[in-house]
DNA sequence: ATAATTGCAAACAATTTGCAAACTG
DNA sequence: CAGTTTGCAAATTGTTTGCAATTAT
């Protein structure tokens, strides 16, 4: 077995349980609040906590026709919302005309960078914008309470994809 | 007259003579591309270059009801969209379901400051993340080719205003 | 005169709500 | 079993398009 196999089977490990203490804690929360678990919610969180990519709710729709045929798409703004009121998922702000949706690796304030390609998302959470943040309130007398920052370009793989 | 009654007037004729200037600028790039100055996009005009604040599409209809009944929301949608295309003004990340609009002030690559109170806008060119965004990129293998960045507090005036 | 623009109505897209039937804890 | 959740259909909201009448250059 080669090398480079053997580290795509660890990789693969890794991730499963990742998702699955990542789905725990998640169901644990639902539960905490009196919100049931049902086997759409179930799907539904199975697909965002592997997902790289931010999701809308249409791909989300989409995804699940297969493993779940039949689920609404009501069922999953529902969803949707209840994960984002909790704070499990974080919308994300897109240009285009309907939202997305991320899973929150990151509990804290953290940022996004984005694949303009495939659309994969890696947080990051040191931004030290604090000096900026001190000369834009001294300069215009704000009081800045918050930021949002995005970084936008292509990953590792979508470099070797020579497509412009 | 008091000396803040005097300031005001001064500070009175500096935004008209300003908006003026700005409103030349924007009709001879509007006549350059073979667009037509109408009543209509006059008055809009006059009303996104005066605002501080960024507008949606609605809020402009509102606004301008009065001083120009009847004019159609879809002009409205169309009017921006060009504007848009000619750079003049330039599209806000917001969280809400609407797009909003913003005359562009600064015509290169820059930032905005948004009081979550008035919704007033201050923008900033001074950004300074080349260093963060080696580090990203040295982290990530990401090849990143921009960024948006957005902070939001109380500017002065709504800092007095009490409110919470 | 001629091509662009307007505003209506209607189409479209994304999201939300009312409700009866099905399901979770 | 009680209260939640589901999925349908229908309502809402935001935006776009087809088109005949109007208007700016």
């Amino acid at each position: 077995m080669s090398h480079t196999a053997i580290m795509l089977i660890k990789n693969h490990f890794r991730l499963v349980i990742e998702m699955e203490s990542v789905m725990k804690e998640i169901t644990a929360k639902l539960r905490q609040r009196g919100y049931k678990l049902t086997p759409q919610r179930r799907t539904m969180l199975k697909l965002i906590t592997t997902s790289q990519k931010h999701l809308t709710p249409a791909a989300i729709y989409e995804r699940l026709q297969q493993e779940h045929p039949g689920i609404g798409l009501v069922t999953i703004y529902r969803t949707l919302g209840i994960l984002a009121e909790l704070g499990v998922i974080c919308e994300i702000n897109t240009e285009s005309s309907s939202r997305s949706y991320l899973i929150r690796r990151v509990p804290e304030h953290h940022h996004h960078l984005i694949c303009s390609a495939c659309g994969a998302v890696t947080d990051f959470t040191t931004c030290d914008l604090k000096r900026l943040e001190q000369r834009l309130s001294r300069k215009t007398g704000f009081k800045i309470d918050d930021h949002f920052l995005k970084f936008t370009g292509r990953c590792q793989k979508c470099q070797k994809t020579a497509l412009a």
